[in-house]
DNA sequence: GAGAATACGGACTGCTCACTCCGTTTGCAA
DNA sequence: TTGCAAACGGAGTGAGCAGTCCGTATTCTC
């Protein structure tokens, strides 16, 4: 159990701009883009893409875990405030910026089926954070009670799916309704 | 202009058989399975498969096609019921039979963009048929107002895609509900 | 500033896969 | 039944891509 050594800048910095490259370039072309295509976006070799990320598959997973990262802390915020439409708001805001090929669906596919390891926690981390808001909104008689933490999830890839072929928020606007408890008209 | 002759039986035969073994392989892999499973699975050589279908992306659309037609025809037939939840049987049944990897989202997704000309047609027939479903729908005061066409078959490839990922009904149900007429509870 | 450790770039390898080509087989018409 | 056009099968071809390797460059430590 050695301990590491923090790894160089340049490592530091290339890594992050791996990262970033990676989100572009795979939203843009889809995730069957080539890792050359990254390294280039990137303005790096690929080998150096290879020794950060061991394969493309622990790239994707990455992009996964940072996005998933990002969506819960945007769920825990909510919860933190007062504001009874905060369930909404997350939710809107969620599907609002997945506005790529490189799909939250896709990050959210892994929840639903057999979550590799790699993201096992963030989407525990996830699923937490919106248990807690859920519950809080149910609790204000702001969404209906029978649905739980999973089908928000599951819900939530489907709003993200819908938003795509549409032209405006009208989906959404639809899904949101349908959640909403029966009396809180 | 020569009148062409129609095709040998076992080439009809050859035909259907890759159609039905490309809908399953593609379900079950993905539809980056290769075109030798397919052809592997039909019984038949890749050269027959390519002779059928010159392209594998022709291949995947002449499946589309094969789809969104069924699916159109069964808008159809429910817009022929005078029962009023026509719309919502309609919709239903569309995301239940979905359960694959090939889904119906993918197929849908071709609407949403930049419908290929090969199944340009077809997309128009489905939008015609969910069109008069949706209207009678709507006159009967079962769906609200506010949703057009588009913004139904987005939500059948969101209510698809969610499906992919919750152990039951109940997202269908929300996406149902928020479709329903305000008053119509 | 020197030396060692760490990281870099990109040519290269091996593999997969869509698609082609042609010798062989099958179905159809007369 | 025979002859020929229409199909078939599957080995072969070329392109693209993930991942490796190693000589070179950069960073850190003392």
């Amino acid at each position: 159990m050695t301990a590491a050594r923090p790894p160089r800048a340049d490592a530091q910095r290339n890594r992050a701009r791996v990262l970033a490259a990676a989100e572009q370039v795979f939203a843009q072309r889809g995730s069957s883009a080539s890792t050359e295509e990254v390294a280039r976006a990137a303005g790096v070799g690929v080998g150096t893409v290879f020794r950060h990320f061991p394969t493309k598959e622990a790239l994707l997973q990455a992009l996964i875990v940072q996005r998933l990262t990002r969506i819960a802390a945007d769920a825990r915020e909510q919860a933190a405030s007062p504001d009874p439409a905060a369930f909404f708001d997350f939710f809107a805001a969620v599907v609002g910026d997945s506005a790529s090929k490189l799909e939250l669906v896709d990050a959210l596919a892994e929840l639903g089926g057999d979550p590799t390891e790699a993201i096992a926690p963030v989407a525990e981390e996830l699923t937490a954070a919106v248990a807690v808001l859920l519950e809080q909104a149910q609790q204000d008689g702001a969404v209906r009670k029978d649905v739980g933490v999973a089908h928000v999830i599951a819900l939530l890839a489907g709003a993200s799916q819908a938003r795509r072929y549409a032209a405006d928020e009208r989906p959404l606007a639809v899904i949101l309704d349908g959640l909403r408890a029966p009396n809180a008209e």
